[in-house]
DNA sequence: GCTCGTTACTTGAAATCTAAAGTATTTTCG
DNA sequence: CGAAAATACTTTAGATTTCAAGTAACGAGC
């Protein structure tokens, strides 16, 4: 009853509990914008993240470093992976050494510069994977069905331009 | 040389790495979004994490909880502020424990309810955030600057959507 | 070759974060 | 009322994460 957002939670749909309950009358699109954008993440982030628990007792950023390295057989380095992963460096030692532990992933040093490794899945790490790739992109396709494929396509878009612009750094 | 994608890495525009370098020629268009998503708020994050160390010392946490309660001068639960943040409730309690620890928050027993605590601001905590606000609202305007307001508006409105889909959980 | 600045990675400390179990209180219902 | 289920929060263990500092190796320039 305190909150004069919720009048009829009720009856048809409740307004959900989220970033963008912060927004103010006064606020700025952009920041509206960037709120929604960061609940659209997480909404997605965490149900994948349970899914993979759920049929594979496996984690996010451990599937994720998995994924790249299936996509580059001939292996990526430790920095490669942390630009594409867009995490720290020492984040990535973390993982590597996990799931290379767990037998995963195979360091070999980089015949080029003895500073570097080269980061591969095993056997084991690509069967893994494969598997779970193929539940994940189900997951993912069923989490958008909402969109219809003009929509998705705009989208898509959209955020193609956004990123150009974020990584430019600047905008004109 | 490695990598075919990127020829010419000195001409022009380099091709940035980010999660969507994992994407292959099979690989359906909605895990493309996805990817494309994760991306573009991972760059926003960083960005303001970055920015809100280097001028106010703070951490995106920290500053996330403070935003809820700055738009929410009556005080919200744990829980609430569990699913506006969208973290685990261990998560805001360790947060929101800081956070009063410094001086900035406050807890207050819920009158109504033994088991509920009532967080808001003080007036140190209101202060400092408002003058946070202020800077914050200006990077994210400066991040997004390279939409054109129909863009801004179009992506905005995809978003609202995307987000229903996913909050509703079921599409159809 | 030598030196200096840079790069690739690791380590250490501290903060987040999740998931699951535990505690206290409230609510439901017979 | 009183037991059972649900709720609000905390605690614990473990994993992730950032940032900063440290180590080793590369590379440019003298």
């Amino acid at each position: 009853m305190e909150d004069p957002l919720q009048p009829f939670a009720d009856k048809a749909e409740a307004i959900p509990l989220d970033h963008e309950t912060r927004v103010h009358g006064d606020d700025h699109e952009a920041l509206r914008l960037w709120l929604r954008l960061l609940t659209c993440t997480n909404l997605i982030e965490s149900a994948i993240r349970a899914d993979l628990r759920r049929d594979f007792d496996v984690t996010l950023p451990r599937f994720d470093l998995m994924a790249q390295l299936y996509r580059h057989p001939a292996g990526l380095k430790m920095g490669e992976l942390s630009q594409r992963l867009m995490v720290t460096g020492g984040n990535v030692t973390g993982i590597a050494n996990q799931l290379t532990r767990e037998g995963l992933v195979a360091r070999e040093p980089d015949p080029a510069d003895r500073r570097a490794w080269r980061l591969r899945l095993t056997a084991a790490g690509r069967q893994a994977f494969a598997q779970m790739a193929a539940l994940h992109e189900g997951w993912v396709i069923d989490l958008m069905r909402g969109l219809a494929d003009a929509e998705h396509a705009q989208l898509y878009a959209l955020l193609g331009r956004l990123k150009r612009t974020l990584s430019g750094n600047a905008g004109a």
